[in-house]
DNA sequence: TCGATTTTTACAAGTTCTTTACATTTATTT
DNA sequence: AAATAAATGTAAAGAACTTGTAAAAATCGA
């Protein structure tokens, strides 16, 4: 399903009861016991979802929310929160600083997956191309490189979205000009340009995934 | 479109599902209920992709995997593992019995056909002519011997293209000089350094695939 | 307006193409 | 058959062209 959905979360019964529930819906799942270890991992693996504990050892969850939400690029995680603090305010504050969803504790562990299979359902619109290592959403103009989440300027994007459409076959540097200006302008070196911080961006700096095609364009290397 | 998937599934269901759903992105689509009958509609009508369940009433889904990859005419065949089993012997297996994926039930409809999507694109023949064991690809700008890429430079792809379109009868250097530079010039060395560097890039020194046609031009020989 | 993005500039680096000069092969003439 | 002429093969050099790159300038969008 390719799936991945992290909880943060100190109780361990908590977080083993989840893990069953959610690798028997298919799901691939991490658990972490604290926010520090929870967001070095985010950083490394972007998950598609978070399932966030309020009440953290080391760092409140609110600060978590924040942090993530700070960045565009993350838009797309949906982010869940658990918690046992009835307080409206919290569920409040929790939506505004951009949460998705808040479930109350005890929770029912089968109305939780329901609601998660709900939310996947939603969100998976799954219009994805993946050469090599990466993979671009052309729903949610996002590209992942070992899942972990890149952030391209439009530019950028709309090439790289062309050459995924494309294939291996070749792009000239003629249509990609007619589909970014509608008309050619041979003597610009904006293309390379955007090509070279594709390159950069993607870990590709001696071209082996994006080959120039010396003359003609650019295609995608399998 | 013209390409032919069939599915081997006894749960008419999910044969339904994927019906209108395969059908709706315009492939041409049967299933069976069984084995046999699939097996026998295979050998009539060989499909380009399979999606074979792995539990059938009749005969075993990797029954059917060594049946089809036993013969070498059918390499090109992709087979689709559907199956409720999640144990990862399967799924093993069925990579190393020779299929090209493996999808787990239940399955997202949208994600199978974005899955099945990606791979027709890559699938479906490309513009390529073959002579001997040398093919050129129209689109990629690409030529391999024995399936091994040569890289080859515009003006070689050029002249390349010109033999193969020509095939075996002779393409005069007048026609090569006209149509890379647009008139003719019997002085030039030019054309002969570019069928040097293609003989050598094809390992065919001794002009056996290039023919040279004294006094004329050159041409390919079967 | 400010910050981010896009484009231009100017040069560097890299690749391909053409020429040159001579060698070799093939055809023609004697 | 030998000599000659014509066509093609070949290696090397550098000319011509294409692409890469960093930084500055212009433009766009919130």
């Amino acid at each position: 399903m390719d799936y991945l959905i992290y909880s943060v979360e100190d109780d361990k019964n908590i977080a083993r009861i989840l893990e069953v529930a959610l690798k028997r819906e298919g799901y691939e799942f991490c658990h972490f016991l604290d926010g520090n270890s929870f967001l070095s991992a985010f950083y490394k693996r972007t998950p598609n979802m978070v399932l966030l504990d309020m009440m953290l050892p080391d760092i409140q969850g609110s600060e978590i929310l924040k942090t993530i939400r700070k960045e565009e690029r993350f838009d797309d995680v949906e982010i869940i929160i658990l918690s046992a603090n009835r307080m409206v305010m919290d569920k409040v504050d929790g939506l505004d600083l951009g949460a998705d969803d808040y479930i109350e504790k005890p929770f029912d562990i089968l109305e939780l997956i329901s609601r998660i299979n709900a939310k996947v359902r939603r969100h998976i619109k799954n219009n994805t191309v993946t050469y090599k290592n990466i993979e671009i959403d052309f729903d949610r103009h996002s590209v992942r490189k070992d899942g972990v989440l890149i952030e391209l300027t439009g530019k950028e994007y709309l090439i790289l979205s062309m050459l995924f459409k494309r294939g291996e076959k070749v792009l000239t540097r003629e249509e990609i000009y007619q589909a970014l200006w509608g008309q050619s302008a041979v003597e610009s070196r904006t293309v390379d340009m955007h090509i070279k911080s594709l390159r950069r961006k993607l870990s590709d700096s001696k071209g082996q995934f994006i080959k120039t095609v010396y003359g003609v364009g650019y295609r995608l290397e399998i």
